[in-house]
Order: structure tokens, then C-alpha cells, then sequence
RNA sequence: GGCUGCGUAGCUCAACUGGAUAGAGUACCUGACUACGAAUCAGGCGGUUACAGGUUCGACUCCUGUCGCGGUCACCA
């Protein structure tokens, strides 16, 4: 049992004891103690002041007291203002420390026995991916690490939107102005080969409506557009020649992108295509009509009546039988669950989805699935940058691959004007700067509350200073510089040591917070709670650092014990900044 | 317009889900390397938490209203 909750029983005993109360022990209040106060832990106790029929501050003495002389770990407690400040015994921390050198996974916790699938990135195959995916590919891969670690059975996914009017556009001008070009013949990255057309097709549509405007017609009618219907209505009807055209170009999209992924150290246990999951669905609707969920209108289309729930109505089931977003959406819900059989699905997608996650997921639950009950739209906010929103059209964008070779490379800068790795062949030197460099990148778009909108400055993005990644990586190589220097020492000499310094309590209480941490994390589905949390580890272990001597320590005791101290702070960082999907260099 | 989200230091973000004097980073100013890594540390400057009410021992957090900025309201995805 955490001491969190020794504490809460102890309150609920005490109240009981000496004020005849039966309190519930979650209900008690307990926060970590400010700095400006002695203490760990402080009890709020103004709720109790009803039912003790007393003040506030006699209620906290009385309390502490009481806490004093029947809990272990308490040895000390102050009362201002009704917070009732608990201070703990030195050989607490001292054992929690000793008993955290044995564990290897620390802050892990036991398997509930759940699965859960976490879909993330879900791109169209038309265009490279952008600095809005990243945030979503960030987002999506740390949750996953976090949900596992919080002990879940996870299981990673993407959507891959393969199919519909906005690939055949790419398609369409490549046919006419491709010269059979490829991306070994050009030497273009697939997705950004393709995406080279998809922009060639927008600039002719451009021309061509501009055109029509100027004869007072419609811009509906620009040749190069019906041209892209008529290709998706063969496409349908499986010509031979477009499906191949389809297949070769989906094929250096989806390439590119696996290059990009690696880039980024991210993977799939699965890949669903629309392609292949669009006719999904309609059976539902089938199994809707016949509950007498959804309804049939006179022209044949059948939509579902979410009014009760503020959602209007939503059509499911177009007049001629096809289908839609949603239809697919509840389609491939279900294939996921028949594939694996999930307790849990996340969807990560953007904010401006919510209607629709929300409609699909009020849909499923009518239609009693198994699954209905536990899923979760991860709804981020966009992605601004300091000259405004990103627009695809305006060309605007951030391009995946050039900012991911910009931070490496700026981080190359700063390390080769430092110095310091002259020991290093260039392949080592690269591996060093390429996670400098994504660590400034990721921990940039990670520390922000998901929810949030957020502005993306690049010249920001590549700080190395300050509440960034390469801060917390600096932490961690100094503590294995260290570690190394030390040689060996007695180990065991550390349990002598009995007197604790300020930074080092303050290194042990963090220590023992980050277990609670993942599993808030888990439940909110934040990764920028770890992020927070690392940066306060690796500020704490700074300002340690500088206040007291390891190697030079005044005992031998006092030498082991921060030794091992560091090396449980480089573990539970180097743990944390894994749950981000950030690597730890050895050196920088 | 209906629904919905957001508004915290010059800038970028926190605030343990209602708790103490609202905290960090950055920028700007100052100090600390011939001893374990200065990508570091210490100090200073910076706030009527958009505004006005309300709820209570206590409000950035909850309720009401106003202003400002997004998103969304398709038989598109």
C-alpha cells in the first residue's frame, strides 16, 4: 500500500477515534506539501470542521497528532491555517529508496487483463504528411506507450484513407503530366512524388475555374475535375487499368510514409484500408433498422434520430445504398473488435471531429456492442504557426520530412560549436544529434495539454535550453558521466548513510511519485503530464547536482547513497522520456 | 444564428481536477567554471487569471451574463 493511502486510513481512523465520524477514506483530501511549508504530505482539513463541530486548527492538531503516534511513517506534523502538514521519517525514504535499486520496471503497473487499440496518423494517401500529423503520430504513439505501461494490452492502428475523389486527383494529373516518372527516376520520396501531382492537379483546376468565371460558368464544370469524377466512378467499377494506376501510386505514398514513421520511431501492429473497409458497415445499419434504432425514409436512405442527445439526425445509409463516414467508422469498430477482440478503442483525431466521434460512438452504444462503453476520441487541437494557420492550399504547411531534418541538423550545430564528442565516428556523432534533435522536437508538441491548441514556433521548437528535451537529456548523460567516473564503490556502504540533504528528499518524494503519475496519465490520456513531470525530475536533479558532492561526498556512505540515487533518477528519466517515444543518448 | 471549446506574466505553457502567497521556461538585467559535464546553477524584473455578478470556510477551476477568438452544424471524408 502507497502512503497516500496509509494516510487517508489513518485520517478516517482518527476522525472515527476521536470524533465519532465514519468518513470514507478516498474522500480525504491529501496534496503534496508546498515548498514554502515543512512536510510532505498535507491533509486539508476544512471538511471535517461540520462534524467535529471545531475548528479548523484544533481539528489539525488533534489530527496530526494522532497521525504521529499511530502511523509509522509520520514523524512529524505542523498545522497552519487548517492544512495539516505531515512530515515523514527519514528511514522511509531511506528504505523506499534502497528497495527502488532492485526494481527494473519501475512505475509499471500490474496487467488488468484489457486490450485496447489506439488508432493514430490515419492519413490520406495524396500528399506527405505535415506538422499536424506529427502532433497527432506524437500524441498517438505516447499514449500507447503510456497505456501499456499503466497495464494494458495495447494494440497501435492507422486508417489509411486510400480511396475517394481526392486520391483520383493525384492519380489524374499524373496520367497526364507524369512522363512515367517514378520515384527512382526522379529521385523523390514516394509520398512526396505524389503529392508533387496532387498540387500540379490543383494548380490546373485553379486555371480552369478561373476560366470558367470569366465565361460566367460554373466552376463545377472544370474539365480536369470531371475528369477525376469519371476516374472514381471506374475505380469503382474495378477497371483494370486505374486500379493499377491506383495500386503503383499507393504503393510510393505508403512507402514514403513507412520512411517517415521509422524517422520518427513509430510503428503499426495493424493497418486497416478504406479501400478494403468502405463497404463495412451496412450490416449495422441492417441490424439498427431491425432493432428499431435507425429509420427508413421515403427515399430509401436510413438515418438514426439523436435528437434525445442533442445530436440531430444523421443519415447512415445514402437513398442509392451507399454508404458514409460514419457508416465505414462503425464498420471498421467492428472489425476491430472481431479481429482482436478489444475492450477499449482511442481514436486520436483532430478537434474539429468531435460531432462525428461523438455521433458514432452514441450510435454503437444503441446498438449494445461489447466494446461501446469504453471509447475514447483523443481530440486535439490544431497546430498554429506564428504566421497564422496552416493551409495546405496556400502552401503553408510544415513538411514532416523537412522538419525532422531541420531539428536534426540544428542540433548537429550546437553540438559540433560545443564540442565534446571528438571520440566519436561520424556514424555515432549522427545518432547522437539525431536524438537531440528529435527529443527538442517531440518533447516541444508533447509538453502541451493535448486538448489545447497550440503554437508551433520553430525557431522555439530547437531550443536546447530551458523546459525542453535536450534539458532533460543533458540530466541523464551527466548522471551517466558520473556514474562512470565513480568506478566501483561499496554499495552497500549507502545503507549507513542516515541524514538526508534537502535536494536529495526532494529527488526521493519525486521518485516516488512517478507510478501515480502513469496511471494519471493512462486515465486522461495526457502525455504532457509525463513531460511535466520528467522536466521537474531533471530540474530537481540539476539544482542537486550543483549543491552537493557525489565523488567528493564527505563519507563513504553518502558517496554510495547519491551515486545510487542518480542512477535511480537516470532510470525512472530515461523510463519517462520512453513513455514520449524519446531516446537517451549516452553522451551530447 | 444553434451547439461546442478556449481566454492565466511581453511570448510559450503549468497549476495534482474546489485548497495555502497563481508557478515554470523564454526574453531582458545581474552573479557562479584551474575540483564530479556551464546544453548547468543562483538572484532580479514581470499578474485585477478577458470582464461583471453568484455559489462557500476557500474559485484560474463550478453557475449566470457580457466581450473576444476557434471549431462544428452534408445523403464529403
Amino acid at each position: 500500500m502507497d502512503v497516500i493511502s496509509t494516510i487517508k486510513k489513518g485520517v478516517a481512523k482518527a476522525m472515527e477515534m476521536q470524533y465519532q465520524t465514519q468518513i470514507d477514506s478516498d474522500t480525504v483530501m491529501v496534496n503534496n506539501t508546498k515548498k514554502e511549508f515543512d512536510g510532505d504530505y498535507t491533509v486539508v482539513v476544512f471538511p471535517f470542521t461540520k462534524a467535529a463541530k471545531k475548528g479548523p486548527e484544533q481539528i489539525g492538531q488533534e489530527l496530526g497528532q494522532f497521525l504521529k503516534d499511530n502511523v509509522a511513517e509520520v514523524s512529524d506534523f505542523n498545522v497552519i491555517k487548517g492544512f495539516l502538514n505531515l512530515e515523514l521519517a527519514e528511514s522511509y525514504w531511506l528504505q523506499f529508496l534502497e528497495q527502488l535499486n532492485d526494481l527494473k520496471d519501475y512505475g509499471r503497473g500490474t496487467s488488468n487483463g484489457k486490450k485496447v487499440m489506439v488508432e493514430f496518423s490515419s492519413p490520406n494517401t495524396n500528399k506527405p504528411l505535415h506538422l499536424g500529423h506529427i502532433r497527432n503520430i506524437l500524441l498517438g504513439w505516447s499514449c500507447y506507450k503510456i497505456l501499456d505501461a499503466a497495464g494494458y494490452e495495447v494494440l497501435t492502428t492507422q486508417i489509411v484513407n486510400d480511396r475517394g475523389l481526392h486520391i483520383c486527383k493525384s492519380m489524374v494529373a499524373y496520367q497526364s503530366y507524369g512522363e512515367g516518372e517514378t520515384p527512382e527516376s526522379s529521385g523523390i520520396k514516394g509520398d512526396h512524388l505524389v503529392g508533387k501531382y496532387y498540387i500540379k492537379f490543383s494548380s490546373i483546376e485553379k486555371e480552369q475555374i478561373a476560366a470558367l468565371k470569366a465565361e460566367g460558368k460554373d466552376k463545377e464544370e472544370a474539365a480536369i475535375l470531371k475528369e477525376a469524377r469519371e476516374m472514381l466512378l471506374k475505380w469503382e467499377a474495378n477497371d483494370p487499368e486505374v486500379k493499377a494506376l491506383w495500386k503503383l501510386m499507393n504503393g510510393w505514398v505508403l512507402g514514403g510514409f513507412e520512411t517517415t514513421y521509422k524517422k520518427l520511431g513509430v510503428s503499426f501492429d495493424k493497418n486497416y484500408f478504406e479501400s478494403e473497409t468502405y463497404l463495412l458497415g451496412k450490416e449495422f445499419v441492417m441490424k439498427g433498422l431491425d432493432k428499431g434504432v435507425f429509420y427508413k425514409k421515403e427515399d430509401n436512405s436510413v438515418a438514426v434520430d439523436l435528437e434525445d442527445v442533442k445530436l440531430d439526425h444523421k443519415t447512415l445509409l445514402r437513398g442509392d445504398g451507399t454508404s458514409l463516414y460514419v457508416t465505414q467508422d462503425m464498420g471498421t469498430a467492428n472489425q476491430r473488435f472481431e479481429d482482436y477482440g478489444v475492450d477499449k478503442m482511442v481514436y486520436v483525431v483532430g478537434d474539429e471531429q468531435i460531432y462525428h466521434f461523438k455521433v458514432l460512438f452514441e450510435i454503437l452504444k444503441r446498438l449494445e456492442q461489447p466494446y461501446a462503453n469504453d471509447l475514447y476520441h483523443l481530440a486535439y487541437g490544431m497546430v498554429d504557426l506564428p504566421s497564422g494557420k496552416m493551409k495546405s492550399r496556400e502552401g503553408t504547411v510544415v513538411d514532416a520530412d523537412e522538419l525532422i531534418a531541420e531539428v536534426i541538423n540544428e542540433a548537429k550545430k550546437n553540438a559540433e560549436e560545443k564540442g565534446g564528442l571528438e571520440d566519436f565516428d561520424q556514424d555515432q556523432k549522427n545518432e547522437v544529434y539525431r536524438k537531440i534533435g528529435l527529443a527538442a522536437l517531440k518533447y516541444f508538441i508533447l509538453k502541451v495539454n493535448p486538448q489545447k491548441r497550440m503554437l508551433f514556433d520553430p525557431k522555439e521548437s530547437v531550443d536546447l535550453q530551458g523546459d525542453t528535451g535536450p534539458y532533460i537529456q543533458n540530466a541523464f548523460v551527466r548522471i551517466s558521466s558520473v556514474v562512470k567516473k565513480a568506478g566501483t564503490f561499496n554499495a552497500s556502504s549507502a545503507k549507513e548513510y542516515k541524514t538526508m540533504e534537502p535536494s536529495e528528499k526532494e529527488l526521493a518524494f519525486l521518485l516516488s511519485e512517478y507510478p501515480g503519475i502513469i496511471q494519471t496519465a493512462a486515465q486522461n490520456y495526457d502525455p504532457s503530464a509525463v513531460a511535466s513531470y520528467c522536466f521537474e525530475l531533471a530540474k530537481t536533479f540539476h539544482r542537486f547536482y550543483h549543491d552537493v558532492q557525489i565523488m567528493r561526498a564527505d563519507s563513504e556512505a553518502a558517496k554510495a547513497f547519491r551515486i545510487l540515487l542518480a542512477g535511480n533518477v537516470a532510470k525512472v528519466l530515461g523510463s519517462g522520456m520512453d513513455l514520449l517515444g524519446i531516446q537517451m543518448p549516452e553522451r551530447m
